[in-house]
DNA sequence: CGACTAATAGTCATGACGACTATAAAAGGG
DNA sequence: CCCTTTTATAGTCGTCATGACTATTAGTCG
């Protein structure tokens, strides 16, 4: 048995542990995930997720923090979401050695920029819809963080993650739709919306915005709640596994 | 930075990494927990999950399939639900060494015997409601569970794990009852269940148990379908994060 | 000024759900 | 043997959430 009492140096196996990074942001409608290019083999000049070792006196949350500070350039990424969302461990995983991967899915509010500085390796900003295959296994942490985040869409209030910090209805339901991939009615989106209380709260100034052509639409922001409830559901997906 | 390219045997540190798993059960009205003691320090004398080592050449989720089988006995573990829950990685969580651990679910549906063969420090079933602190940060680990547990009872058809291969609909309802801690008014409950397409089927033989007192009530399976929609949701349960 | 665009304000029918009441089928006690 | 207890099952009723629409308002662009 192999039970944790009495540990043995030598009794297991040591495994390097690394924290890999899915980023979304939604920016002109469409979805887009932050991805750096491979250098070297093996999966020389293929995207891959951003991410790296955890250190020794850090954690996995740590990691993924300083992670997301460093591939984005951003220095203060307090405030951004950042969830785990599961540890991929699967023995040829990477072709190199062992190594064991706890996977974080993060949302950025406001589109930065495409890559700043002068690093030539710095990470960008690819379209979900046209990602090629992946380095290792990051297809299919890809697609589960895909679909933990439209999940959670659904009965948190995780949209206005999404957004700026004051937003239309507009935009809040085009992240709904882009993340989904699903058109939803505006007037219904609307009314539930502002019937979830703590959902959005409107910005008291009587401010508008003129954007571009239309009627100017009330600004919000995001309330206190956290929870839906009852869930903002996916159209027409009935039985989703 | 600590890219993951080009590795270096030096550049990370290596940790050990081992599986706990939670594993649930229903008996009697009360929800059990599969825990053992532990016979070493640190936390001798305390309960812990059970769980081990990742070996070299399995998976984790390998891992916890042949602690699950180990620590319960039972030589067919396939067919029981185990789920990944998420990764426990702070430094300090076991103040021997770097260990993380991946943390696992489970459901064991037709209450197992206590404990079965010769072996002393086999696991035993302990109630939730009376577990005192354990061992290292298993109590954490343990609540986390319980919450991932009773929320995918409101949107999955999960809790059929929990019954034996036939139940009644009042077992059904007990389940969770059970795992929220909450009354459930008995027709709504049935309304819902048998409106819900592919969640159970009734037994064809016309059988029907005669358990003790009352109307014998009519047998079920489990369906095909795997989630549940509209949710089953806990009540009086308004702003849940 | 008028077409176009987008935001906002409704309406209406359906369906799901909580809170009940009522009936049916067994066991057990006098 | 009847009557109470217990549990399963059937049904009712009002409320609320929702999907599918239609209508109005307030701006830009030509």
């Amino acid at each position: 048995m192999t039970t944790p009492e009495g540990y043995d140096k030598y009794a297991f196996e040591p495994f390097a542990v690394t924290v890999d990074l899915a980023v979304f942001t939604v920016r002109a409608g469409t979805l887009q995930v932050l991805l750096v290019e491979r250098g070297q083999e093996p999966y020389a000049g293929r995207w891959a997720l951003p991410g790296g070792f955890v250190l020794p006196e850090e954690s996995a949350e740590e990691a993924a923090w300083r992670e997301l500070a460093e591939e984005t350039g951003v220095k203060d990424v307090s405030g951004l979401h950042l969830e785990q969302l599961r540890t991929y461990s699967e023995p040829g995983r990477d072709p190199r050695m062992r190594v064991v991967t706890v996977a974080f899915a993060a949302l950025f509010p406001d589109p930065p920029v495409p890559h700043g500085g002068g690093d030539a390796a710095q990470a960008q900003w690819l379209r979900f819809n046209a990602i090629g295959p992946l380095a290792f296994d990051h297809d299919r942490i890809l697609a589960d963080a895909h679909e933990r985040v439209g999940a959670k869409l659904e009965y948190t209030c995780l949209a206005t993650s999404f957004c700026p910090a004051e937003f239309t209805l507009g935009e809040l339901q085009q992240v709904y739709e882009t993340v989904w991939g699903t058109p939803l009615d505006r007037p219904n989106f609307r009314r539930k919306v502002l019937a979830t209380p703590g959902f959005v709260e409107p910005v008291p100034g009587a401010a508008r915005l003129t954007g571009g052509r239309g009627k100017p639409a009330a600004l919000y922001r995001a309330g206190g709640a956290t929870a839906l409830h009852p869930p903002l559901l996916r159209p027409t997906t009935e039985g989703r596994p």
